[in-house]
DNA sequence: ATTTCCAAAATTATAGATAATTTTATCGCT
DNA sequence: AGCGATAAAATTATCTATAATTTTGGAAAT
């Protein structure tokens, strides 16, 4: 039991750098070094070079033939473009989700929902709001509709970070509620009509509003 | 002049194989064996393994391991995904392009359409289709939409492929000059209307109308 | 004849080593 | 001092070699 999805080494460096990157632990334009990566863990380069593959792939990464490969940058042309694509996205999702969600489903997501509204900090509410979207858009049974949406939110959580680095206050999730309200009547494109709103709402982080907008800092708070 | 994009090895082997999965030379669930691709190619199989990670993110290769890399198998209701991801994405950056469009661009997608029309094989005609598609969506600027969109198109001309490997025959494409149409006007939301329900046009193929659908052949014509 | 087990071969995954390119630092010149 | 050329260092990209795993083939036993 407790079998990792992925046990190769690549995987688990791509996962683990990706987390660094979403966090901010590695800036916008930061390098990432081969050899200095492969030494942290305890590898050779080979399978770094791989999960740098991978971090392209998702965005997160940039690469340059013979140059190396830098954490990828982002402006807030970026934030509404994936705000914009989640929107589309999520919205197929829990059209073909809604006819296979279950009691259990609903009341698993309105779970989520309230640990999100209780999140002290940042990441806790990062973590429960993904949930939230996960459950609700996981019956649609479209894998390959699923990963492109992860990426989408990986890139969201990441924006989010930036913005938020300190200052989190909770709220409490009207949309969240007001879309288990809609999917338990049977209404759903009722639930996907706010959950397409949702998505795209954007809001200023405490950063930019402290600074007065040297450095931008908006994310998508849904 | 004429600098490739991207000029590392592992990048164009993927371009080779991801084409060659497209055209079906490579049948789903065939095995990419890294030694004898690397003995193809003149090279060891380090940078056959990074080209493999990036079949992997398109969608092209699936791989299991230690176990191997074997090109993904699709069916019906991965051409469905396919062709929804498409809909609800290519309208979105339709919607964001129109105010782009030039007539010198719309000019260039017209001829591209009468080239589809003229074309003697799937082949010719899947080329110039795609080319349509980018032309008028391009402008939209938005390069990870964009990205997204592409590799969706090397999923619908794999479908392509795989359903008419024979018996193509030449017809006229009226979605694409109403599309045309209705951008020249400034329609721009008339035009994302006929390209949504455009892309969703799943054919069978002449494979599954012979066999009498023991294996099904379906795929997008748009 | 069929199944099970074991050994050989093939293949994957990673490590270590080498060549080529880019970046950084130094020195001389104006 | 500032600029440019050149050498040294660092880094990337690739190749060759090794370890570990899986597949394949065949022989023995039922």
């Amino acid at each position: 039991m407790g079998k990792e999805p992925e046990d190769t080494i690549a995987s688990r460096i791509s996962r683990v750098l990706a987390d660094r990157i979403v966090r901010g632990e590695l800036a916008p334009g930061a390098r990432l070094r081969q050899d200095h990566i492969a030494e942290e863990f305890q590898t050779s380069h080979v399978p770094v070079r791989e999960a740098f593959r991978r971090l392209e792939a998702q965005g997160l990464a940039i690469s340059e033939p013979r140059r190396g490969v830098r954490v990828a940058s982002f402006d807030l042309s970026e934030v509404r473009e994936v705000a914009e694509m989640r929107a589309v996205l999520e919205v197929l999702a829990l059209t073909h989700a809604a006819r296979h969600l279950t009691p259990a489903i609903l009341d698993a997501a309105e779970e989520a929902t309230r640990e999100g509204d209780a999140a002290a900090d940042v990441e806790a509410w990062e973590d429960a709001n993904r949930r939230f979207h996960r459950l609700i858009l996981a019956p649609c049974g479209m894998n390959r509709l699923l990963a492109s949406i992860d990426d989408l939110h990986a890139a969201s959580a990441r924006f989010l970070f930036s913005a938020w680095q300190s200052g989190w206050e909770k709220h409490t999730d009207h949309d969240h509620r007001a879309i288990l309200h809609a999917l338990r009547q049977g209404h759903a494109d009722e639930a996907a009509a706010i959950l397409q709103k949702h998505v795209q709402r954007i809001g200023r982080g405490p950063q930019a509003a402290r600074t007065g907008g040297s450095r931008e800092a908006f994310a998508i708070v849904g």
